[in-house]
Parts: C-alpha cells; sequence; structure tokens
DNA sequence: AGAGCGATGGCCT
DNA sequence: GGCCATCGCTCTA
C-alpha cells in the first residue's frame, strides 16, 4: 500500500458497487458525497436516491448502449453525469457488474461542507432549497459533463463512508412516466432536504414504506 | 398546498 | 419531431 492509504481509507471501494443495483441505492442513504474543486472541497451526506436497472423501462440504458448512455455499462463505482431538460445536470453512480447498464441516482444530499461554495453555485441562501434536488445538487457540486465516467473511487469526486440510517423510506419514483410503480426510491425519513415529502406524483396513493432496523 | 407551465438543448427514432 | 430521472415561477385555494 502506498501513503494515500489514510485518505483513501473512508473511500467506498468498487465492490460496494459491484453488487445488487436496489441494495446499493438503499445503502448509499447516509454516505458522504465529496467534490474537491478548485475553490475548496463541497460535501453532502446522502439523503435520497432511485434505482435504474437494466430491465427497468424508466432506466436510460434498458434499450441498449448509446453513446449517452455507455458509461452504465463500464465498470460500476463511476460517475454517470447527464444532461436534462437544456439546464439540467443528474449524478448516478454507476452500480451491478461491468456490463449490466444500471445506475443509481443520487436526488438530495444534506449540505456538510463548503457551504458557502453551494450557495455561490445555486444562488440562494436557503440551505434546504441547496441540493435538495437531482438538478440542484448537481449545480451546488458544480458537477456537469465533464464528471461524466469519473472513477469514485479515487480522485477528486468520491463517496465516503458514513453513518447508517436507522430508517429508510421506500416509496415509487419521482418524474418518470414508465416504470412509475416500481418501488424504486428510498430516502431518510424526515430529512429536511429530501426533494419531496411523500411519494411521486403518479400515485399519491402510495404511502411511504418505512423499514426500521434494517440489516445488510 | 397543489396544479400548470415555460425555459432550453441533447438524444434517439 | 417528440421526449425527457428538473426547476422555479404563477395562479388558484
Amino acid at each position: 500500500m502506498n501513503t494515500n492509504v489514510l485518505l483513501s481509507a473512508q473511500t467506498l471501494p468498487r465492490e460496494f458497487y459491484s453488487r445488487d443495483t436496489l441494495r446499493v441505492a438503499r445503502e448509499l442513504l447516509g454516505k458522504t458525497l465529496v467534490h474537491d474543486t478548485e475553490r475548496g472541497r463541497i460535501a453532502g451526506m446522502i439523503v435520497e436516491t432511485e434505482a435504474y436497472t437494466s430491465n427497468d423501462p424508466a432506466c436510460h440504458a434498458c434499450s441498449g448502449i448509446t453513446p449517452r448512455n455507455a458509461v452504465m455499462f463500464g465498470e460500476p463505482g463511476h460517475a454517470y453525469v447527464y444532461f436534462t431538460y437544456g439546464m439540467y445536470f443528474c449524478f448516478n453512480a454507476v452500480t451491478a457488474p461491468q456490463g449490466t447498464g444500471e445506475a443509481v441516482l443520487v436526488r438530495a444530499v444534506e449540505p456538510l461542507e463548503g457551504i458557502d461554495l453551494m450557495i455561490e453555485n445555486r444562488g440562494t441562501e436557503v440551505e434546504t432549497n441547496l441540493t435538495s434536488g437531482p438538478g440542484k445538487l448537481c449545480m451546488a457540486f458544480g458537477l456537469k459533463r465533464d464528471h461524466n465516467g469519473l472513477d469514485l473511487t479515487a480522485g477528486s469526486l468520491t463517496i465516503m463512508n458514513g453513518e447508517r440510517p436507522s430508517e429508510i423510506a421506500e416509496t415509487t419514483r419521482i418524474g418518470i412516466r414508465v416504470g412509475a410503480d416500481l418501488p424504486w426510491r428510498f430516502y431518510i425519513p424526515n430529512n429536511p432536504h429530501v426533494s419531496r415529502k411523500p411519494a411521486g406524483k403518479t400515485r399519491p396513493s402510495i404511502r411511504p414504506v418505512i423499514h426500521r432496523g434494517h440489516s445488510g
């Protein structure tokens, strides 16, 4: 081992990502997303995720590999950052073994470090509005096209270990038309930085399912 | 609190 | 040409 052992000791290893995507989506809650920029470190605790699997009609990769989604089929533990609605970016962690097109969308984080930089990047000082959505958090963290494909296990954009939440809420995903009935959105209950209070708009009847004291 | 909508551009058929 | 894994504003209640 080299002298970076101490610095990288808390970074999630590739094996973390190379597993079942739903499991990774749940276990990313409580972990810390870290972006080391020229102006300083920006970090936040992941509080909301969504899983996208290869047989899932809402997944960008469900119809096969294209230039846009190619990163999803590559090595797990890399960043899949895509451009959407003409002005926003969304950040994903590529999951499952290489060759499968799967990823976890990080929808919200709780600001921990570099909040002044987030305020500059977002143009607001309201703390619960800095990173409470996939587009917002990319703006706050300065994530854009250049970050697509970066290795999350080494370099300036990483995910570090963190405390496991005691509860996980599970609902349908937000902002999709197909696959809208799959309960593959996960978030930390009562955290003020989650993008929306209850479930997606599609099925207001679906209540969040709270899992207590989960293992694994 | 919730519904509606425009902005804006890349990707894919 | 149609469709977005969004956001912030406006209007109605």
